[in-house]
Parts: structure tokens; sequence; C-alpha cells
DNA sequence: TTGACATGTGACCCGATGGTCACATAACTT
DNA sequence: AAGTTATGTGACCATCGGGTCACATGTCAA
């Protein structure tokens, strides 16, 4: 399994997008913190946080008999980069900015 | 099923990253020719194709009896957006370009 | 209009993946 | 030391997803 394999398959599941969406909110939280957001029991949120670590999308800290996750935004901008060159980059966030500003007017 | 689970679940199979790949390179073309770019049958990258219009991923145009495939990147901005924000964004295309410069001079 | 070309559909097989549980280790507390 | 708390492991099961094939529709060219 190549390592951007291993982002995108671990991008794939709702419930480890919505670890990244709670981490992006605030770091640094331990799997008894996370597992009390899910409606999943713990064994399957350690399973998806080792999912997301070994894609580097998470990077952890023992401290103690804890371990905490932050979330490392390195491989989303990757993506990015893959299909996005510099020009159409301004394209895109210029259309999405209207649409924004469009959709905040009605 | 979401439209961003569409997304993911699309950007997940590494025939399908290929195929943007190859619309990155050059737009507008038919299924037959991007068939004969992946070891697999008509009807495998049909599904892909599928999978990836659906997704919003690519777009397509019918001409004759041909169907050209166009590459649509928002849904890939739009990931990028959800996990980092302009200030972090500064930061990481910084990291990202240093290492790549490090890369070059080794 | 007849044949070749480009694409679409539904069913099928099989390996991969999400979620759970029993069990286990390690660290803090009193 | 003993009980509690935080996390780790391997097996198990149900479902999902990738790839193929037989068959079908629609379009172009002579």
């Amino acid at each position: 399994m190549t390592d951007d394999d291993r982002v995108f398959k671990a991008l794939a599941d709702p419930s480890r997008r919505f670890l990244l969406d709670l981490l992006f909110a605030r770091d640094g939280r331990t799997l008894t913190e996370l597992e009390s957001e899910l409606e999943m029991t713990r064994f399957g949120v350690a399973k998806h946080l080792k999912v997301l670590e070994e894609a580097g999308l998470v990077v952890t800290r023992r401290s103690g008999r804890e371990k905490l996750h932050f979330l490392n935004a390195v491989p989303i901008r990757q993506i990015h980069d893959r299909w996005i060159d510099k020009y159409t980059e301004h394209q895109i966030t210029t259309l999405i900015d209207l649409k924004r500003t469009l959709e905040e007017e009605s």
C-alpha cells in the first residue's frame, strides 16, 4: 500500500473525517475524550485513529498512560496540489468565494 | 450518501485517482481513449468514471456517440478548505516549499 | 440499411473494510 | 499492593466495493 493510498483510504470513512473535524476544532485530545463524541465503542474509535495515524493525518504524543492526538494537514495540502495548479487555484478560490457571497445574500 | 461522502469514496480508489491524473494532464477524453491507459476492461473504467461523475469530480459532455470527460477541481479545493484555514495554509505551503528545495539540493 | 463503433445495464464473484467483543498490558491513585 | 483508568491486540462477522461478463441501446459511415 502506497503512502497516498493510505491517506485516501483513511479519508474515505465518515467517522474518520469526523475525528479530523474534532481535532481541527481542538487538538491534543485523548482516545477516551474522542470516544465520547462518537456513537461507537472505544475499540472502533481506536481502530479509526490508528488508520489516521498510519496515514500521517494524525500525529500522537504519549503523556503517561494517555495518548494525545494532533491533526496534521500536510497530506491534505498535497492532495490539493496534485490536481490544482497555481493558475486553476486562483480561478477556483474566486469561484468559491463568489458562491459563498451569493449564498449569504439570499 | 452525502455529497462529500461520494467525493471521498470516489478518491479512495487508485484507478480513479489515475483517471483524474490523466484528465488533469489533458481534458476532454472519451471512455475508449481512457480505457487504453488502464489495464482493465472497458466496463471497469466506465464504472469508475460513473463514480467520479456522480461525485462531481468529473463532468461530461456528449458529442454524437462519444462522451467527453473533464476534470472538475472544485470538490478538491473544498476538501482543502475543510481542514486548512488561511493561517495554517501559509505555514504548510512554506513547509512544503522548503521540503521541495531541500530535496532538489541533495 | 447494414455493419462497425462508442457507450450503458444488471448480475455475479470475491476480497477488503467497519464494528464488536474477549482478553491483555501499562500507568495513576490511595 | 490493589483497584481503577487508559489504551492495545487478535479474532470474528456482516456488508461493501472492484472487476468481469452477457446483453442491450444508440450513432456513424458506406
